[in-house]
RNA sequence: GCACCCAUAGCUCAGCUGGAUAGAGUGCUGCCCUCCGAAGGCAGAGGUCAUAGGUUCGAAUCCUAUUGGGUGCGCCA
């Protein structure tokens, strides 16, 4: 199903076209004086001007060539040629139907459906994730959710950071604990433990205290750099360490992950591609596109047009390790291809554009994927009330699984407060305490311009006032209690009407989904689709307070706004899936 | 030093390819529960869109300069 602008616009564009205009004049967007009218077109202005033509006579001529539409109820010329159009209230009404029965409920299609890979989340084998970790996992796990609702073959990958340098820090610090283990000892041809040396608690504990040691000691760190280089060339008992390690952790991620609703298709890391590595470096040593440079191998990717230092990438370190430069570009060689993919999405901090800058024109040099078609998605960071990056009062980073904690426990306290849980029971109370959560901390996050800065003020976050998740399941747990009400009097939804001002607004507000979808879609930012929802919601709360709707006493009006309800019920519940948001049903 | 990003209401932020009187939330003031969940709604006050030029019939939006802030810049990821 088309919304109405789109509707309009073909008729817009259709009266251009008669008048021997481009069709691209006849572009229309919602009305930025809703009390003029629904509707308007700006494009006789520029038409007019192009065309030599004065732009209120031409506006005049189109609206009456508009004057005929079956959804128009009304063009009015304004200013300097705007064309206000307010459209039928039986217009409305059919939209409303077509919103309530179409199965994405107005939600619409990608015209250019691909195959993408997202590579987002990107937790550290070694280390906890932090609060900045919420920022890829959230956006990620959205754009997966969208794109796949409009219609993209959509991959999400976790993308584990288990190759470089903090593993061997890993290594060398259990080595140091527990050196007896099998691992450590070269002679050792037996077979290795199948239980874990270490839980999350150590790995938590010994990966800080070895990174800090690493960079007053030397000699520590140039062993850890020489368990890196034996681990990557395939060393039996580091490799079942690390193994380990990644099994340990994952278990722990997924926990962190499951609070959030965020999910994977695969749980891949930089080892995976550990054997595309070597016959990648060969190849671009035989093509002559890497070069060795300081006992380094490296890509040069400057370009004549630079204005800025492009350093090359190096491929092999002079150690003869290998980074993520080389991880990520055997990684889309991998993707390439098992996959085939149309596109790839880094969904990673903006402080690492120039990171994939330099992988993206490397691969686009090599010809194993076009620059054009790797995207890095970035956002900026999660901060303070200093406007710092968030650090907690002891002055270190917060853990994710903490953050989590403290939303959940914030959530219970706002629970309490509003006292109207009376015969909710421990066990749903705590369903509904992780939901109100997660919507918390989901929504503030995704409601941000994805390239900028925020600031995390939790309890800010938890009100259930103002823009923010629990004002959203509020919205939809009262609609919820509205239709179950309604169902228990016998009320049914009926034929669709509308007269009353808060439901025009209510109606056009829901018909800006699709509108807001491909935006998001299209510059990869979920925050247009929070701003809808959040209209929704408000125009809901707008019409609810205004008009009787179970306790109205004409049927056939009652029967109408229910279906408006229904209406919005299934759109604000597709919505807010695609952002990962569950309502409870009460609370 | 060079490059990129940012500067909008007291505070936190929207503003899609240039369009009419720049919008939300929060905070502040007032009003609305004998009646569908007031965790709500309605109304009001609050802005030289960092500054100075320029392009245009029209600029928060595009261009230039300046000021102020953030980030990045070869062997950590």
């Amino acid at each position: 199903m088309k919304d109405l602008a789109a509707q309009l616009a073909e008729a817009c564009s259709a009266v251009f076209v008669g008048r021997g205009f481009d069709a691209k004049w006849g572009a229309v967007k919602k009305s930025d004086r809703p009390e003029l009218a629904d509707f308007q077109c700006n494009g006789c202005m520029g038409a007019a001007k192009q065309a030599g033509e004065n732009a209120r006579e031409l506006a005049a001529s189109l609206a009456e060539d508009l004057a005929g539409n079956e959804l128009i109820a009304r063009v009015d010329v304004a200013g300097p040629g705007f064309l206000n159009i307010v459209v039928r209230d039986d217009a409305l009404a059919n939209q409303l139907e077509c919103i309530r029965q179409d199965p994405k409920h107005g939600g619409g299609q990608a015209a250019d459906p691909e195959t993408v890979i997202i590579d987002f989340g990107g937790p550290n084998v070694a280390k906890p994730m932090h609060v900045g970790h919420i920022r890829s996992a959230v956006i990620g796990d959205t754009l997966v959710r969208l794109m796949r609702f409009l219609g993209d073959r959509v991959i999400g990958d976790v993308h584990l950071g288990d190759w470089g340098l903090q593993m061997g820090l890993l290594i060398v610090a259990v080595m140091e604990e527990q050196p007896s283990l099998p691992y450590f000892d070269a002679a050792y041809d037996g077979p290795l433990p199948e239980q874990p040396p270490v839980n999350m608690d150590d790995l938590s504990r010994l990966y800080p205290a070895a990174s800090q040691r690493a960079k007053d000691d030397d000699a520590y760190a140039q062993r850890a750099r020489g368990a890196v280089a034996r681990m990557q060339a395939g060393d039996v008992g580091y490799r079942a360490l690390l193994k380990h390690f990644i099994d340990v952790s994952v278990a722990a991620l997924k926990t962190d992950y499951a609070f959030l609703d965020v999910s994977f298709d695969f749980w891949k890391g930089e080892s995976d591609v550990d054997h595309l590595i070597q016959p990648l470096v060969s190849d671009l040593q035989a093509r002559g596109l890497a070069r060795l440079d300081d006992g380094a191998w490296i890509i040069d990717v400057a370009r004549d047009s630079d204005k800025k230092d492009m350093p090359p990438v190096i491929l092999v370190n002079s150690r003869g390790a290998t980074g993520y430069h080389a991880t990520d570009i055997a990684t889309i060689v991998e993707r390439q291809e098992t996959l085939a993919p149309d596109r790839i999405l880094y969904v990673v901090d903006q402080r690492q554009a120039f990171h994939f800058e330099q992988v993206f024109r490397a691969c686009d040099k090599a010809a194993i994927f076009p620059e054009a078609q790797l995207e890095h998605i970035g956002f900026g960071t999660v901060n303070g009330t200093d406007g710092k990056p968030f650090k907690t009062r002891e002055g270190g980073t917060l853990r994710l699984s903490d953050l989590n904690a403290l939303a959940l426990a914030e959530a219970e306290k706002k629970i309490g407060e509003a006292n109207l849980s009376g015969d909710i029971g421990p066990d749903e109370r705590a369903d509904i305490a992780a939901l109100v959560a997660r919507a918390s901390l989901r929504f503030a996050d995704l409601k941000n311009q994805r390239t900028t800065n925020y600031m995390f003020e939790l309890e800010k976050f938890s009100s259930f006032e103002g823009k923010t998740g629990p004002y959203l399941l509020y919205a939809v747990v009262r609609l919820k209690a509205l239709l179950k009400r309604a169902a228990a009097a016998g009320a049914v939804a009926g034929s669709v009407k509308i007269v009353e001002p808060s439901e025009r607004k209510l109606v056009l507000a829901l018909d800006g989904f699709s509108l807001a979808l491909s935006l998001a879609r299209e510059k990869r930012m979920p925050h247009y689709l929070c701003e809808h929802i959040y209209t929704v919601a408000q125009s809901f709360s707008a019409f609810y307070g205004a008009l009787p709707i179970v306790r109205e006493s004409d049927t056939d009006i009652r029967a109408a706004r229910l279906a408006l309800c229904e209406a919005v019920l299934l759109q604000l519940e597709t919505g807010l899936e695609l952002l990962g948001i569950t309502a409870p049903d009460r609370m």
